[in-house]
DNA sequence: TTTCGATGGTGAGGCAGTTCACACAGCCGC
DNA sequence: GCGGCTGTGTGAACTGCCTCACCATCGAAA
């Protein structure tokens, strides 16, 4: 079996209210009221390479994946790029400039084909507004994308090429077991995400790859000794 | 007129009530929420150089700088730190473990003699369950946190030593201006808060001071050209 | 079918910054 | 006023990663 990247129109796993539904920040909220937000709801779809939104735009609303994935990024002056942040079915995003409402402070690209739900500022703050056990909600993902964040912060001063990349591969590949261990993903996205250069990062792959701990495919790589590439990622360095 | 760490008592230019009142967090509050508040609160003196919280530690509450300055940095296994974050007189820090309960992931050090204030969690928690106003106020400090803490990730990765001193400088010494414009700080903390060696850091702090762009003491540097540290900032290179 | 952009692969050379090994000054406690 | 610690200053050697300059392959569009 190979990785594919569905180019065809995403499958639809979810609709809009089910999202919401089963979503840590709405699941609490009695029927009626979700299915008044989800009147407030567009959705979007968008191809693969499309960018969602840009940095510098006014942040017009909140974002949610009901399929696809989309990865956050900024572009430095000389054309380099560094990954935030990446989202997959079932995650929110856009949360920062919906809430401050600031321009948007970095690029948000969808790295496949997506479905995306729409909510537009105007009309969640005012429900936010009313609604304090959801503001807590968003608090708590505030919390935990700053926890994120500052771990990004650490592990780039911290770690050295082999060891981002391993703990990243285990990152991407989470959630899968055995010969499912795979992501669908290029090496230059794999590079900007942890912050190397694509050539550096395709030496360290194709080193494991010759060893056996993954396999290497055009736009995908599989894990196949997960054991090997943790203890990489918690020793820091290559113990062969 | 030198540089001093004042290492007796921190003048205490505030106290706990007026802290709370001017804070835009309790600014809008009514005066008997703010003196409810403030029967919560204690205060601590402590030494430079104290260890304030540690990461790990059960996050018991929030704290406010009443004078002095602190760091929240975090060390590696081999004994580098890195500085996330600084707070000095007005500001609060420590609302993440606050609010989501989690321990903390950061160790927070006095960088100089200080006067906090402690709120205890169990005592918090449930006020700000009944002001959502407060809630909406804390929403904006963690998106400000975020924004800031991803800017930190763009600096480390796109640019080099000379231009995220140049900035660090800057923002040190931020406020004031002439030749009052410094600020007391090692060089050691200079070199964590950008994320390179002491050595790379002395040796190009002493290469401006040659230039007679900064004016190094000890415990102290004064930015007597901000003008050219500002245009390394913005340009990226040393245009010299 | 041909072309072209995007992806992956690879080596040579360079350099920014680290590491290490000092030396020396102020400051504090005793 | 004597250690010892902290802060600073400096050079030599090393190195991880980048940059550059390619080539090969694939897939999609023309």
């Amino acid at each position: 079996m190979s990785i594919s990247r569905a180019k065809q129109a995403p499958q639809r796993t979810r609709d809009k209210l089910s999202l919401l539904r089963s979503h840590p920040l709405f699941r609490d909220l009695p029927g009626p009221v979700i299915e008044h937000l989800g009147s407030y709801m567009r959705t979007r779809r968008v191809a693969r390479g499309t960018t969602i939104f840009s940095k510098g735009d006014p942040g017009t609303g909140l974002m949610g994946v009901l399929a696809g994935a989309v990865k956050v990024s900024v572009a430095s002056a000389d054309g380099k790029d560094i990954v935030l942040n990446t989202f997959r079915e079932g995650d929110i995003f856009g949360e920062i400039a919906l809430l401050d409402g600031r321009p948007r402070t970095a690029d948000a690209i969808a790295m496949a084909d997506c479905e995306l739900i729409v909510i537009e500022r105007r009309d969640f703050v005012p429900f936010l507004g009313s609604h304090p056990d959801v503001m807590l909600k968003f608090i708590e993902i505030l919390c935990s994308r700053l926890r994120h964040t500052s771990e990004q912060v650490q592990d780039i001063t911290f770690l050295n090429l082999p060891t981002r990349l391993a703990k990243t591969l285990l990152q991407l590949t989470a959630g899968e077991e055995g010969a499912r261990r795979k992501a669908a993903i290029t090496q230059r996205e794999i590079s900007q995400m942890i912050g190397m250069s694509r050539e550096s990062t395709n030496k360290q792959l194709r080193a494991w790859a010759k060893r056996g701990w993954i396999r290497l495919e055009r736009g995908g790589v599989g894990v196949t000794a997960p054991d090997k590439l943790a203890a990489i990622a918690a020793e820091g360095f290559d113990a062969s």
